[in-house]
DNA sequence: CATGGGATTGACT
DNA sequence: GTCAATCCCATGC
């Protein structure tokens, strides 16, 4: 995806992302679940404004925006809107597509729908670290990539695992895919 | 400089 | 269902 793609409005690109590639070496998988997060709601990280750790959120579009979560996890954002605004896409699970005997060897797992859904897990299947902070999504290490084109329906839904702003209808996930994480939360409560 | 809280996962009861 | 692991960094003294 060219840059410009990334600077229109935060969940338009998250709704948009669903479909498309994401690729770090010889692993990719298909996005199917995203979610947004905006500098004016405080479950984003770029809520507190432009410190050290949200720099990246800031900068330009079409950057990767990694950091780590509960100390453990490393998580993949497509950061997104015009620079200076402060805001991502969380990219929470992909379909795998290539690379799946080197996924299964990183994740010490073997079915197909235990590599990549999840925000944690997708970083660990394609080798994501902290050091692709503020990489180039359009021609970086890591790439996200348009997609084999085919109508998509899309479920819209609450994100997950936050504790501020729960109401907002910010997750989007391909309806029924057996590769999005907490299924449950999809199903039970659509918006 | 000390503290506290996560955009999670996996193991265990 | 419960819970620990583990580290970055924002905040406050």
């Amino acid at each position: 995806m060219k840059p410009e793609f990334y600077a229109g409005e935060v969940c338009a690109v998250a709704r948009a992302l669903i479909g498309c590639v994401v690729r770090h070496g010889e692993t990719a998988g298909v996005i199917v679940e995203t979610e947004a997060y905006h500098e004016r709601e405080p479950a984003s990280h770029s809520y507190v404004g432009l410190t050290a750790r949200t720099a990246t959120l800031f900068g330009p579009p079409g950057r990767a925006y990694v950091y780590r979560s509960y100390g453990v996890h490393a998580m993949l954002n497509a950061v997104a809107e015009p620079e200076g605004v402060g805001a991502a896409v969380l990219i929470r699970a992909l379909e795998p597509l290539e690379g799946i005997e080197l996924m299964r060897q990183r994740r010490g797992r073997e079915r197909l729908e235990d590599l990549c859904a999840g925000p944690g897990r997708l970083t660990q299947a394609l080798a994501i670290e902290l050091r692709h902070n503020g990489g180039d999504l359009c021609g970086g290490p890591v790439t996200i990539t348009p997609g084999p084109a085919a109508a998509l329906e899309i479920t819209v839904s609450r994100r997950i695992g936050i504790t501020r702003a729960v109401e907002l209808p910010w997750r989007y996930s391909v309806t029924g895919s057996r590769f999005v994480s907490r299924r449950g939360s999809t199903l039970v409560r659509p918006v």
